[in-house]
DNA sequence: GACATCATCGGTCGAAGGTCGTATGCACGG
DNA sequence: CCGTGCATACGACCTTCGACCGATGATGTC
């Protein structure tokens, strides 16, 4: 269940908000002011914040400022509330790197979509990175083994395969060579990366085969 | 140097928009339909695209939809601009998952600040991104090892060790035992895991240790 | 043609890795 | 009290690895 963090300093509103997000079933969680809010940000890492602009204590800038220099929050959604509803102020909250802003009195439809359509995208850009975080050396590309150690096609391709835990018979095998050849590669392979092992040879191409990944 | 993308389907709109953002040091692209828009940000690859909702062709919102179910551009901050300013519009815009919305006439100061702070939103992630996305497995965590394949405790750290290249020795000094009980403990190891050379559990586990990142 | 580089193949030898069986001490639960 | 699981340890045996020695041929380059 995703939690969504309110904070707002009118009572009523804080109420109304946390009861129609309840409603929609989300956790969630209030504060009053914003140096509250940001506490409760920390010990809560809520999935989205809803925020008041206008706020005693800290008011909303300083609150998303506050949060977004947090590690732990560079990904979470920020959407602020106003009652200001100008053009200017709603350009200023936007360019302090909200993710919306809405206006108040908040209209139900409106609360949810835009909070179910800033959770859709954070997920994405969530799944995203775990997707390309984890381990996925790219084995299919020996030629970053060469260029970034100076190897020989032949070796660099001889080494993918070191580096997918096959034993010099299984590449030789493989690569349609003697398991002598096989061994000479590997040598030279271990003096120019500076190694000493099949396994550190192993680590450093996994690292090299991992290296390079976009978003 | 950053590239934007601005489809937009009336030639002088799109000419001063690209004016202005050429003098603030961007490069861009122009496209006047929607169909060529993503023909262009898919050859492009731009850091930012600037949308006009209604256009002959493809209109915004199925551009932003095609944008966004490709990888390439999950990460890329999207602006709608429009010259239907109301409120049902505005929403109806970010809902769709747009990064902001920029009512015409586009104000010098407005484009320029919107366009940074999406920009700087966007950086930030690609940064936190890039630090994560390597190959950083955490060697401090021998019990993913331990849930992962059913190992027990010893076990598991005479795995991290020597998923980390040690040799048997190595691994028998920094764990105060005999190299007897190393080559046990790996022994149960291989079977356990399903493996059978100390290369392939390498690389098991420093899968396992890899997966657990967040954003 | 001389020379360098790369890829291929061969042998020997010692060190390290891996498998087998066996055994002790300890802790926990029935 | 006894069985089970865990960690520890030893010895014997075989396989694999990696280092050091060598050699051939196919490329290019100057």
């Amino acid at each position: 269940m995703k939690k969504i963090l309110i904070i707002e300093d009118q009572a009523t509103m804080r109420r109304n908000l946390a009861l129609m997000l309840q409603m929609e079933g989300f956790d969630t969680a209030t504060a009053e002011n914003g140096r509250a809010g940001i506490e409760k940000a920390r010990e809560q890492q809520p999935d989205l914040v809803l925020c008041d602009v206008m706020m005693p204590e800290l008011d909303g800038y300083a609150v998303l400022r506050a949060l977004r220099e947090d590690e732990a929050f560079a990904n979470t959604p920020f959407i602020f509330l106003t009652a200001r509803t100008d053009r200017t102020d709603v350009r200023t909250g936007m360019n302090f790197g909200a993710d919306d802003y809405l206006a108040k009195p908040v209209v139900r439809d409106d609360l949810l979509a835009a909070v179910h359509a800033r959770l859709a995208r954070a997920e994405m850009l969530q799944q995203r990175f775990a997707e390309s975080s984890g381990f996925n050396p790219d084995f299919s590309r020996p030629d970053l083994l060469q260029h970034a150690h100076g190897l020989t096609p032949r070796e660099s391709e001889v080494l993918v395969w070191v580096a997918q835990g096959k034993s010099n018979a299984d590449v030789a095998a493989i690569l349609g060579m003697s398991d002598k050849t096989v061994k000479h590669h590997l040598g030279v392979c271990f003096q120019k990366m500076g190694v000493e092992s099949r396994n550190a040879a192993s680590l450093v191409a996994l690292e090299t085969l991992s290296g390079h990944r976009r978003l």
